[in-house]
DNA sequence: GCCGTTTTCGGCCCGACTGTTTTCAGTCG
């Protein structure tokens, strides 16, 4: 059973509880699905090599739970949710799915109408049979079509840049709004999770109706889900939901802070203050009816005394622990890469020249660039030996030429099924830049795709690895990989891994960063760039890098150019060394 | 059901908005 069906089941035990006032239990149930579907390893792993114990490790599971999940390991049943099913036998995910319906609402729909499935609920809204429920009205009938037509339309969350440029925008216009002091994105926009399932805002504004007239007003707003005084939420025509909360100035700290989240360090922030005799609201830090902090998010912290933390680090993941000990990662910065390291033209699948590319790059203020252009086994249209010494010619002529920047030859060279790269060692090694990348066969075993790409990496001539799981959000899951193998793999042959910045690839995933860096293995944020319009992406690499508790000395391409390729050409003759020696 | 810099028992985050209600339950974040 995989980790996702576990984690659901733990999540409708908790709505099958939470139907029945059940206390506390819900939650510890709710905690522990969140739990599962962050780890890496399937729990049928976990158990098959530490049976009982292992499971009770995953944070959240205790001995109940740990035996409910050997139970659905070993039976793929669980008595205890079945009994429970049983009494509200309906589907739970797609109910509770609805805007608007929650564990209660569910059960009275089941009691009084047997509604089983949404396809039920939305006949019987159509035929007006919701109305007449207690606690229901034609209201929220009219809510329940609406939130179903919704959830047609769209599903689940949408990679970050895809609603960043956009929410950016709308900050900026309710910034222009007269009487508005601050605005600013809050959620898991601001902590640059990879994707986001709605948008969250925060404005201090002595006029709070006027900024939400204008923001339910927006032409981009196709409905509004509420609207108050200090509340505000809103579905957009890309199918985003967004939040806006105005706030008193002395509290905006304290209101970034709670809507900025995660729920779990928010949960753990507030455990902290009442250790301390202290209230943390949206509001501010109380001591009693007094607030002692609120007005900058700083203050919040120290109030509770901590050293700021930063937004990607809060996820409750040992950021909370780290402050304490006074150990929080000195994050790398925005602004910190000098160089992008993958890049296609048009010699292969990008939309622009190497001229414009280098334009473009040198406007965005970036010192050196590599140009990595696809290698032939790739069904398109890679480069062959003899494409690529051409290419390396027309490279090495435009870089003689600029001043101030540096241009790389290098290419983005195909992994094949075992293991050999397409490339003849001797090409590869006239490259300043080889990055190493499985485009083909993806389906091997989590065994041979291992070895496959671990031979790769041994390659001498092999710099970095790029997207390293080769998961494209929403539209292809990583390929089978053991991921501790492959950092394990990268420290000893010195290759860097690449976090590959194009949003949909984000690729080192934030949590194999933090491994990855643990293990003090270099990686590299390159943009991936198929055109000039791309190569702004390198921030959302720097996000998820940040993200993975990556410090500015853990990224190779903060380095200047010289030394950048020095560090390069290091590692390739450490691993001949290794070579042969072995 | 979990968990421990007060604790192996007794806690477990807090507030806004909606729709249905005549004072609040449910949902959401």
């Amino acid at each position: 059973m995989t980790n996702a069906a576990i984690a659901q089941i733990m999540r409708e035990i908790a709505v099958l509880l939470d139907m029945d006032g059940v206390p506390f239990k819900p939650r510890a149930y709710e905690k522990v699905a969140y739990a599962i579907e962050a780890l890496d390893e399937p729990l049928a792993d976990t158990y098959a090599r530490g049976g009982l114990k292992a499971i009770e490790q995953v944070p959240g599971v205790g001995k109940g739970i740990a035996e409910r999940i050997e139970e659905l390991l070993t039976t793929g049943r669980l008595k205890y949710y079945d009994e429970l099913h049983k009494k509200v036998p309906v589907d739970l995910s797609g109910l509770t799915a609805i805007e608007g319906i929650g564990p209660k609402h569910v059960k009275a729909l089941y009691e009084a109408l047997r509604i089983r499935t949404v396809t039920d609920l939305e006949k019987a809204a159509r035929a007006g049979k919701i109305r007449d429920l207690p606690h229901f009205g034609e209201k929220s009938e009219q809510k329940i079509l609406k939130g179903i037509a919704f959830l047609k339309g769209h599903s689940g969350r949408v990679p970050l840049g895809a609603v960043l440029p956009l929410l950016e925008e709308i900050q900026a216009r309710l910034g222009k709004i007269a009487g508005v002091q601050q605005v600013a994105l809050a959620g898991s926009v601001r902590r640059r999770k990879e994707t986001v399932g709605d948008g969250d805002m925060l404005v201090v504004s002595n006029k709070p109706n006027r900024v939400m007239e204008f923001f339910v007003g927006m032409p981009e707003v196709v409905d509004v889900l509420g609207q108050g005084p200090t509340k505000s939420s809103v579905k957009l025509d890309g199918g985003l939901q967004l939040d806006l909360r105005v706030v008193p100035a002395e509290s905006f700290g304290a209101a970034l802070n709670y809507f900025t989240g995660s729920k779990a360090h928010n949960v753990a922030l507030r455990k902290i203050a009442i250790e301390r005799g202290l209230k943390l609201n949206e509001y501010g830090v109380f001591r009693g009816e007094q607030s002692i902090a609120g007005k900058a998010e700083e203050d919040v912290y120290a109030a509770l005394g901590l050293p700021y933390i930063e937004p990607e680090l809060r996820e409750d993941a040992g950021e909370i622990d780290a402050a304490r000990a006074g150990k929080l990662p000195r994050l790398i910065r925005y602004g910190e890469v000098r160089g992008d390291l993958q890049t296609q033209t048009t010699w292969t699948d990008g939309a622009n020249s190497i001229e414009e590319m280098v334009d473009a790059a040198r406007r965005l203020g970036r010192e050196y660039m590599a140009i990595t252009d696809h290698t032939k086994s790739l069904a398109m249209m890679g480069a062959d030996e003899t494409k690529l010494r051409e290419q390396m010619i027309a490279v090495r002529a435009l870089a003689k030429q600029l001043k101030g920047f540096t241009l790389f030859a290098g290419a983005e060279v195909n992994i094949n099924r075992d293991g050999t790269l397409d490339i003849a060692d001797e090409v590869l090694a006239e490259l300043d830049v080889v990055g190493i990348a499985v485009h083909s066969h993806f389906n091997l075993s989590r065994d041979e795709m291992t070895r496959r790409i671990i031979r790769a990496m041994e390659n001498p001539h092999a710099d970095i690895l790029f997207h390293p799981t080769g998961r494209v959000i929403n539209k292809r899951e990583p390929y089978d990989v053991d991921i501790d193998a492959i950092i394990a793999a990268a420290k000893r042959t010195g290759t860097a891994l690449e976090v590959d910045a194009y949003p949909e690839r984000l690729d080192l995933k934030d949590e194999h960063v933090r491994k990855a860096i643990a293990a003090g293995v270099k990686i590299v944020i390159d943009s991936d760039a198929h055109s000039v319009n791309h190569l702004d992406y390198i921030d959302y690499g720097v996000a998820t890098a940040r993200r993975g508790w990556a410090e500015k000395s853990d990224v190779l391409n903060t380095l200047p150019a010289a030394q950048f390729l020095a560090s390069l050409k290091g590692s390739r003759r450490a691993k001949r060394g290794k070579r042969g020696r072995s």
